[in-house]
DNA sequence: GTCTATATTCGGATAGAC
DNA sequence: GTCTATCCGAATATAGAC
């Protein structure tokens, strides 16, 4: 793997657990066995390095979410599994993560990928819904914009509730409950 | 106002802003107007300092919380009235937004506060569902906790997509959508 | 209780040799 | 491209006078 390659996958992990705040150029270097006149050869410096990170955290991120929407099935088959799919709860979102943070927000080249990501999601979930109901699958009375930003939220909202119970069962409490609302939407 | 409380004040307001990590106590030294001397007279640290000021936000959002859930009218118009309530929705969750950052989930003295305002909000959300099935209002289908977990986590995702997208937007489709989703559970 | 001075470490880089 | 040396300010305190 290239040096690039190694400074990114560790400012990935470091912004994950730590937030852009917490992550210390020197701490990246130490995590990627990457010296620092290297390090910053490569990058300007550590908004540079973030962006490039976050950047492909995003990109990762929408091919997982797409593999479970893009599955066969009934369109609610789809959003269960993105719903379902097996995550390290504790954890929290790489992306949504970054949201909170005041410089990350403040840095178009930082807020862009993190926006990017999701608006595609939001609108991906939503043509999904649309989809179902001019299936016949949903009811009409099924928005599909507003369907997916509680799709997307419940994911989103279910991290802070883990975070905070330390547990993960608000996560899935969240996602049944949504599921379970969802559900009796369907017709036949 | 003592000068305790202007600490306190002033904490609470930096770490809504800029996160535990983000704020430092010269900060809030700068910003109460208490001078270090003084600030390091009546709290230990940083850390007592940042428990004694999520103390404080914990007791006012569950303040807020109850008024409208406490409200007069049926489960579905309380849980409703919580949803709905005017928020400033760009600024997130002075509570949610710890949960996050990993020196608070660490310090059992910054993390107590955080679990326990979800906890209690749950319960008091679960109950009220709980109540409205039992009241024949809902359908028996609908289980109190997991639907409690939706409602909450509509609402801390609801922020971070609207920090995502800089906009409240999403954050109000997620509200409508869950409250849509909710309704058609009603009977009669 | 409050003030000013001092200490230590870290963050985030730049400079210049190799 | 990579290394080591160096720099400056901020974070988080502690010490001791008033």
């Amino acid at each position: 793997m290239s040096t690039q390659d190694r400074l990114i996958e560790s400012t990935q992990a470091l912004l994950w657990e730590r937030g852009y705040v917490g992550t210390s150029p020197k701490a990246v270097q130490q995590r990627s066995g990457v010296g620092q006149g290297s390090m910053y050869h490569h990058f300007t410096g550590k908004p540079d390095l973030a962006a490039a990170a976050l950047r492909r955290s995003a990109e990762q991120l929408r091919g997982v979410a797409e593999a479970d929407l893009a599955a066969p099935g009934t369109a609610y088959d789809r959003i269960a599994a993105y719903l379902l799919r097996d995550r390290d709860v504790l954890r929290g979102c790489p992306i949504g993560r970054m949201a909170q943070d005041p410089e990350v927000a403040a840095d178009p080249l930082l807020r862009t990928p993190v926006q990017e990501t999701f608006d595609w999601l939001r609108g991906r979930i939503a043509g999904l819904v649309a989809e179902g109901r001019t299936a016949g699958e949903f009811d009409p009375g099924v928005d599909p914009a507003d369907t997916a930003a509680v799709v997307v939220a419940v994911v989103q909202g279910g991290y802070v509730l883990a975070r905070a119970a330390d547990s993960a069962e608000p996560f899935e409490q969240a996602v049944r409950g949504a599921l379970g609302l969802l559900a009796a939407h369907r017709r036949a």
